[in-house]
DNA sequence: GCTAAAATAGGAACACGTTCCAGTTTGCCG
DNA sequence: CGGCAAACTGGAACGTGTTCCTATTTTAGC
């Protein structure tokens, strides 16, 4: 099993293939997200998954080796377009503590609109073995570099160590106050609220 | 379905039942911590920890609803144990931080020395849904005991309500951190140093 | 354009969580 | 003790993730 280079690029990691590949890719996901969004985690079958993307099953799992993977693909997949539009307009709020927090519940009704989504994607990350790894880890990148950015909006470039630590910890409440969330433990406001209290507690200079 | 109530006792929530009852519930946690410290999660196979526990497969879903509750409260008896143990002896460390460092690294070098059951309950714990609301919410209310006991460990009556909080933060954290760990994507040491870090950052005073 | 290699389609087969059922045993009440 | 309801056994059966296989189609190199 030999790590394939397209001929056109070999400067950046991900190869996406011929045109059909990225299509098929693409088809793939958005039969993902689609299913997600509509019956949540349980929806995500594979069969089903492979149909409506107009690919055999053994297509699908040529692309992505297990269920967690996709789920998590497609999670990676709507982070990318979540960090990037919040790249767009820039972030309210005068302290630290207050943009970090408007990133952060801003992002979670976003997730919080489409329940069952983020319920699939939820679970799948926090389902994920070593296996999937690379994808979890590049997810984990995303959210640190959207809260280190919410901290120093002005392109700072005064990002310390200690800021990333913060950040890091921040991540990690969010992450369990979606999971609390998504598992019906709690709700939308508790959820925000718990979030509040942590970022507070963190960055309360 | 209605409650069940034994007649002994009409004051603990919980219905023990009968001794029969009561050993074949420990034959079963006891065959699934076994099977669970050997293999993981895939090893906890509901086929497998009925033969192990000589009890039939209907039975076991008697029992256990699904084989998310089994580990679930597999974990919930262990995680008692643990709570216990921990009580005897006095939590050293002069800063309240310091102790509360010595204790969650005490309690996280005990689940890393056996990592396969480790993995196989921190898996089930975060993939459970709301109809393991109840034994979640008991997990995490012994987690929050065992925080703010080692943050005020002479009995003090002083737990405020940021105290809690801080507990709850805390706890957050580690439970990231242990699933980054049980997924491979940090090792014990990593591990250790993102509870410190979150420590010293929540209770700098 | 031809040919070998890779990718895909279509679908059978297998593993394991879960459900269900018929028959048997156990526990309890009179 | 006799009888009845609940619990238990043993095992079949079903759904979905995953694997595997063969025939066909697409792609890449000459």
């Amino acid at each position: 099993m030999g790590v394939r280079v397209s001929s056109a690029n070999s400067l950046t990691v991900e190869d996406l293939g011929s045109a059909a590949q990225r299509d098929r890719r693409k088809r793939i996901l958005d039969a993902t997200i689609a299913l997600a969004s509509q019956g949540g985690f349980d929806a995500v079958q594979m069969r089903a998954v492979a149909e409506r993307a107009d690919v055999a099953l053994g297509t699908l799992y040529r692309y992505f080796p297990s269920k967690i993977h996709l789920l998590v693909s497609a999670l990676q997949r709507e982070f990318e377009r979540t960090e990037l539009a919040l790249r767009d307009r820039p972030i309210e709020g005068d302290t630290t503590a207050e943009r970090v927090i408007t990133v952060l519940k801003r992002t979670t009704r976003g997730m919080q609109s489409d329940p069952k989504l983020t319920e699939a994607l939820t679970r799948a990350f926090m389902f994920a073995d070593s296996s999937v790894a690379a994808e979890i880890h590049q997810v984990g990148m995303l959210l640190t570099a959207m809260l280190t950015r919410a901290m120093y909006p002005t392109g700072h470039d005064e990002v310390t160590e200690e800021d990333v630590q913060v950040a890091r910890v921040i991540g990690d409440v969010w992450l369990s106050a979606l999971v609390g969330w998504v598992t019906g433990r709690t709700n939308a406001a508790e959820t925000g609220q718990q979030i509040e209290v942590a970022v507070k507690l963190l960055l309360r200079d």
